[in-house]
DNA sequence: TCAAAAGTGTTGGGATTACACCCATGT
DNA sequence: ACATGGGTGTAATCCCAACACTTTTGA
């Protein structure tokens, strides 16, 4: 029944027109012609999926390092009857393909809006109806990933570009959870945290202006490790 | 420089001998041989990874089901110079393979500690020197997460047989986090969490006599979401 | 009756919430 | 001067760690 090949599947969200969005192109050919598809591609002999996901941040966005992080791995092979007759279709029509999902986030600032292709930012809230193999799933996996890790991680200043207000972090917490947090509150977390330093500048707004702010921990990558506890 | 490989390796723990324990066999041949290493297998077409970690976990413990869920692919592929000269080796010696890791938990009851071959639990405080592939940062990998999970998920609870004591439940957290927790205060929060419930039984100790609880939410397979919070 | 281990109550402090208030700016 | 939104203070509350105390058994 053929050999098994792996591909690699990008899961890029960005901030756009102020909602969360994920980068996904439509499809121009088969199997699922203009369907919506996240940007992926197969892995090569020798080049590791850590790599050609980079790779596909790159080629599609443009950033040369972004911060990105594996998902899961998935795989649902299909079933075959004894002359290979298809029983029940896989994830992937065209053979038997496990998908290796990355999670990445792209700043605000950085992102282009315009493409060459068929590539576009969709809004997680209103995905397209449309979406090939099990991109549906790996998105909405990748969802409730993001914004869990929203909660123990320093992930969404990712979000932000270099020097943002703290209402706009907060803005950003709210349309990535979907929530409603409250300003004061959030304020004295967020400076209390010790994560971010005031830069001295900052920029107006409708009142009083605000303080331009920076994340002070930028280096940390691929670090930083969940740890959950019970209390003693 | 060959086909791509997908292998499944299932980092199985336990508690055995009052301390955590992970699932290894001594290698019988080459590569590394007299190495340990996890149990694994390779993917076989049309047979999804999950199923093949399901059926380590039988073929190994000869358990028909218990709780595992997916941790994470590793891959590092070897790098090769212009006449196929090795440079730097990859976590597989035999060729590009990478690796679906699985978490597996076994509850203290259904071990069995004797087994036909070289397989064996090892303590996770003292393990082996000689550990083969990248098997050591998977397990390392395992045990952060298994940490990690046990203080927001109901993952704890598969260590322990249906019925346990509370001062098992709390000796198994200790266990497992390596850290000592208040007795009265484990008390009340696990009682309070109302995921356990009273079976009326008790099980004669030094002094007082404990309750045998049960675990309310034994159907939670692979479902179950960490979720991460900040304040509102 | 004494030791050992299970189970319960009390209390103080730190964190979180809700909400009121002050401050700086554009119009 | 006033509306707007940034920034700050405060009281009520909840949660949790610490620890003392009571209960029930075996020896």
């Amino acid at each position: 029944m053929g050999e098994i090949g792996v591909a690699i599947d990008l899961v890029a969200f960005t901030l756009a027109g102020g909602e969360l969005c994920v980068l996904m192109g439509k499809r121009p050919h088969a199997p699922y012609p203009g369907y919506f598809a996240l940007p992926g591609s197969l892995r090569r002999p020798g080049i590791s999926v850590d790599e050609v996901a980079r790779d596909i941040l790159n080629r599609t966005t443009g950033l040369k390092d972004g911060w990105g992080e594996q998902l899961r791995t998935f795989d649902r092979p299909g079933r075959h009857g004894e002359e290979g007759t298809m029983l029940v279709p896989g994830r992937d029509p065209r053979g038997d393909i496990l998908s290796v999902a990355y999670l990445a986030v792209v700043a605000a600032d950085k992102v282009r809006t315009e493409f060459g292709g068929e590539l576009g930012w969709q809004p997680v809230r209103r995905l397209p109806a449309d979406i090939a193999f099990d991109h549906r799933e790996i998105i909405d996996y990748a969802a409730r990933r993001l914004r869990s890790k929203l909660g123990y991680s320093s992930l969404g200043f990712q979000f932000l570009p270099e020097d943002f207000t703290i209402p706009e972090l907060k803005a950003m917490y709210e349309q990535v959870l979907g929530i409603s947090l409250n300003r004061g509150n959030f304020w004295k977390k967020v400076v209390e945290a010790g994560v971010i330093e005031d830069t001295g500048k900052t920029r107006p707004a409708r009142g009083k202006p605000a303080h331009l702010y920076r994340f002070t921990n930028r280096a940390f990558g691929l670090l930083e490790q969940p740890d959950g506890h019970i209390g003693r």
